[in-house]
DNA sequence: GTGGTCTAGACCACG
DNA sequence: GTGGTCTAGACCACT
């Protein structure tokens, strides 16, 4: 189930993405599971394929899906196996660059922790 | 002493908006102190002064720099003292996509939690 | 309908912001309604798109409209809900310095609140 | 007394005329009284002759001050009397644009009236 | 000297 | 098609 803001200003293919990640750390969606087709699922949510299959293409990149041709795309079987080093990076720049807001902000690192804390539980 | 990379994607202005919130939160730059002229950042890292003046324009809406027109651009005496409730959110959000990725790279909630406090002392 | 007059010596993109904030007020656009994209109303007025686009994100900023990036710029849903305080001081700085000038011409209590009121009835 | 803000971003000589109008409005300063001279008035808030030059410059042309070279400058005899029909418009025009916002903000008219007339007393 | 505004034209990401 | 970003260069108001 996707569902997409127009207002957060996010792309809508990142939010796609994201999505589907969430759905994939949840075990909503397990190895192996297929999801809808580009022209199916850009029909559900009320997008464009384009959209849609730009965000598939995105996720097959990062490994998280796969798609044979005539069959369908499902769920990949390794997923987060492969530790990329710079993704890792990527996410600890964006995570940095938050940590300089909420210090601005006047958050001590126990009040930063204790927020990620409670984003984790949330989760 | 601000550093453009021209390979992230990132714009230009907003690099400079972080640096500079970077050095303030560092106390790099402390109350009071004046921030180089438009045209002479602009000469300094090498883009045009529209770019940097977007910047400048950008921080003074967040409160962090003032400017007296005529006269220059100065670190404002308070900073993050009206804690808003709508940038949190933000912070939120983008800190949360960022635990989803981590989550599936198979980090648990203490290595995550780990992984922040390192962030963190590095500022 | 946007008018620009380039005599009043008020910067163009602040003419525009009025303007629109001026036909939501009246309800001539709702909330929801689609406003020209910002090169149709830079054709229209006759000026470059960059002086429309800067009215756009200050009314974006303000929250009167919305943005979808691929999509079109559209009257936002709640406005003026969140009372800010800056703002209404604002506000009566601007006010308050006319009362001033209103006073000098002769003006009593009673003759300012008549043309204050003849003034909110015109709008 | 004459207080500078460097904050407010208005313009320092409008600061100064503003406030020499509102110290006559209140009588705090009457007619065939004198100012200090430019040289003076600059070293006392601090600004550059320049700056306090031109604001004399724009009282003088509002009629509310007047200079005799080798005396002084000193408050005009009638203030206000003329009822300058132009500059009347300006401060409607000013005021209406503050109506907008108000009546954006949720202001009714006797909101709106309430406001000013506060306003009008706090003179 | 300073910042603020505007023009003219370009490239890119998104849908 | 849309808006977002950037460049290059100009003019103006303020100090």
């Amino acid at each position: 189930m996707i569902i997409i803001s127009y207002q957060s200003g996010q792309p809508i293919y990142e939010q796609i993405v994201e999505q589907i990640k969430f759905h994939v750390m949840k075990e909503y969606l397990k190895p192996g599971d297929f999801i809808p087709s580009v022209r199916k699922m850009a029909l559900e949510i009320g997008v464009t394929p384009n959209t849609v299959a730009k965000a598939y293409q995105e996720l097959e990149r990062q490994g998280v899906i796969q798609t044979i041709p005539g069959k369908g795309t499902f769920i990949a079987e390794k997923i987060g196996s492969h530790m990329d080093k710079v993704q890792l990076e990527k996410i600890e720049n964006t995570v940095r660059s938050q940590l300089v807001e909420l210090r601005l902000l006047g958050y001590s690192k126990e009040d930063t922790l204790k927020l990620v804390g409670r984003l984790y539980e949330g989760l």
